[in-house]
DNA sequence: AGCACGCCGACT
DNA sequence: GTCGGCGTGCTC
């Protein structure tokens, strides 16, 4: 009998090291063997061959034909000792959950010719002589980004390298593959995501291990056995979605960058918003950055943009003060225009404050501590944090009163509303509280052809959608992004304006965009309009600078939970003074976190600051254990 | 003694 | 990340 040491790559083993496995027989390190944890069958990796331990083993079930080379092993360890985390966890990303194998077999490539315009083929020109393996393209909406990815890739695929091209989430995936398959034919082009069945994956796993392809996917493809993997391109690079916020978190164009360091694959990363941080540590690490944002290509556009202070008394309309004079009279102007409607709310439900009048009560969440929001076609209150429901009440639980009011709008308040004013119209509301049958990718057809009137909606809504008989559009609740306490609000704001603004600005005739505000004076709003980013980049690096905050620092967001108050700022208070004495970091907290009285104990975190991210990686080997920690997080909360 | 809480280690 | 075993320390 031969032991061997095997990582097993399930999300369930906290193991710092590898477990011992027995195998009649050798195996190379690096092969994916099927083993047993926890009496359930898991893919483990297999790193080295080892001596018969003291405890009891048990068998490796069987090899399988797929070995990981030593660069991928590498890629596995570089990410390991960026992102410093359970290797179990990391490990289950790259593996598939069943495996068919099948052979290589020889593909044909039938690429259509592209065309490009003069901007895009200078584009390409300058990708391809820059010296730096990575380059921003910095292009608005519209601008042409997805004919340079094709380019790209469709020349990979004919010196037989692979490429993959990351869209945010898996409902941009449809757009992408339409746009490729106009040049490409289907059999080179693969989709590639976690709502595919098994079958459907592994068949997928086994393919791409043998034949350069062109994957098309959200963050997870990074992940897949890919041959000849020359190129990673990363549209919409400053998009959330890139951002894993569960275990084991990493953001996904943090991903992209190692995987092409130890591949040498070209990084191409696409965005008209980028985040202020990427772009900072971009052009510090001397990448290319491609400007595509052109005043030439903008030049036709007749977008007129209004900004509409709805604290003025003529635009108080209608209750809560959420749709304005002027968006209504607009409204009936599109429709008896025949122009379609999209109205932006980024909050869902009726009314996401329940509170009563008399004694100022409010409901929340039991379970979360969190404010309930009304959804007024269930006749419940929901918690959008955990998804518990109560029914509606109508008298208060502390006083009786029968004042239970309901303040701040959301999208099926809007659309309740729009029906009353608008009853011929055809309305419909897209947002995660959508049925599969009236999901957005179910209705896009209706969409496009302009049957839906009006489209009411949230964050779905925005993201690289082409919707060609819009005439209007109106982002209510401006203001909403600005009240989330975050230092990345700002950043969040102006990219959301901008790509409302890209869905009526991509040449299909003329339009208007509203937007309802409480600070009509405040500078993103135009910045976003007019395309100034490099106006909002500057004087967002200059706040973040004052302040302590990214890119300027690096953060190490550290929580914990306890059921006595008093002893988890002790707890905190003891790793404070600890860290700071042996480290030169700034650090805030401890403060409450959002939820802090979850599942009947005390939630807090503190937030460590350095200006070396090597520091922070320090720090966290001399954390206590039951503390869940977060390094480079998206946001402060 | 009985309980509640927090700590710690599991897996091979 | 979750579960169960064990030690501590509080209360009766």
């Amino acid at each position: 009998m031969d032991y061997f040491n095997v990582i097993p790559g399930s999300n369930k083993f906290f193991g710092k090291e590898a477990l011992t496995y027995r195998f009649n027989g050798p195996i190379k390190p690096g092969t994916i063997v099927v083993i047993e944890l926890n009496k359930n069958p898991c893919f483990g990796l297999v790193t080295a061959k080892t001596k018969k331990p003291e405890f009891e083993t048990k068998d490796i079930i069987k090899t399988t034909n797929y070995i990981f080379n030593e660069s991928s092993l590498n890629f596995i360890s570089s990410l390991l000792d960026y992102y410093p985390n359970y290797i179990g966890p990391m490990l289950s990303l790259f593996l598939p959950n069943k495996l068919i194998e099948t052979k290589n077999t020889d593909q044909q490539i039938s690429a259509r010719e592209l065309k490009l315009s003069r901007e895009q083929a200078r584009v390409v020109k300058e990708i391809e002589n820059s010296q730096s393996s990575t380059v921003i393209l910095h292009g608005i909406t519209g601008s042409g980004k997805t004919r340079i990815y094709i380019d790209q890739a469709v020349k990979m695929l004919k010196n037989n390298k692979s490429s993959l091209i990351l869209v945010p989430e898996i409902s941009l995936t449809p757009k992408m593959i339409e746009d490729f398959q106009q040049i490409l034919g289907e059999e080179n082009i693969i989709v590639y995501h976690s709502k595919l069945t098994p079958v459907q994956r592994n068949k997928i796993w086994s393919d791409i291990y043998h034949n350069p392809k062109i994957i098309i996917g959200p963050r997870s493809i990074l992940y897949l056995p890919v041959k000849n993997l020359e190129l990673i391109v990363v549209d919409e690079f400053h998009d959330q979605s890139y951002s894993q916020e569960n275990q084991p978190t990493y953001n996904a164009v943090k991903v992209a960058g190692l995987l092409s360091k130890n591949k040498g694959a070209k990084l191409v990363l696409g965005s008209a918003t980028p985040n202020v941080t990427d772009y900072y540590q971009a052009s510090s690490k001397d990448s290319t950055i491609i400007n595509l944002n052109d005043k030439a290509i903008l030049s036709d556009h007749s977008v007129k943009v209004e900004v509409i202070d709805i604290k003025s008394e003529q635009e108080r309309a209608s209750i809560n003060a959420t749709l304005s004079n002027t968006l209504i009279q607009e409204i009936k102007k599109a429709l008896s225009n025949k122009k379609q409607i999209l109205v932006f709310i980024n909050r869902r439900g009726t009314s996401r404050t329940i509170l009563c009048n008399n004694c100022g009560w409010q409901s929340l969440c039991k379970h979360c501590n969190i404010p309930h929001v009304f959804h007024h076609d269930l006749n419940k209150y929901l918690c959008h944090e955990c998804g518990r429901n109560q029914e509606k009440i109508t008298r208060c639980p502390e006083c009786n009163s029968e004042q239970i009011f309901y303040k701040t709008a959301g999208t099926k308040l809007i659309e309740k509303e729009l029906s009353r004013l608008f009853p011929l119209a055809n309305i419909a509301r897209f947002d995660k509280d959508n049925n599969k049958a009236d999901h957005i990718s179910t209705r896009y057809p209706d969409i496009r052809s302009g049957d839906i009137d009006i489209i009411i909606g949230t964050q779905i809504l925005i993201k690289g959608h082409d919707f060609p008989k819009l005439g209007l559009v109106a982002m209510l609740q401006a203001d909403s992004y600005l009240q989330y306490p975050d230092y990345t609000s700002k950043e969040n704001l102006y990219q959301a304006i901008s790509q409302l603004f890209g869905r009526i600005d991509r040449g299909h005739g003329s339009g208007k965009f509203l937007v309802q505000t409480h600070s009509p004076d405040n500078p993103i709003i135009e910045q976003a309009v007019e395309n100034r980013w490099n106006e909002f980049y500057k004087s967002e690096l200059e706040v973040r600078q004052k302040y302590n905050y990214p890119p300027f620092v690096y953060v190490l967001k550290v929580k914990h939970s306890l059921k006595s108050q008093s002893k988890l700022i002790e707890y905190f208070e003891d790793m404070v003074k600890k860290t700071k004495a042996s480290h030169n970091v700034l650090v805030d907290g401890p403060t409450p976190c959002l939820h802090q009285n979850k599942d009947g104990k005390w939630h807090y975190q503190i937030i460590i600051k350095a200006k070396n991210r090597s520091t922070l990686l320090e720090i966290i080997k001399e954390l206590p254990k039951n503390c869940i920690y977060t390094i480079d997080p998206s946001h402060l909360l």
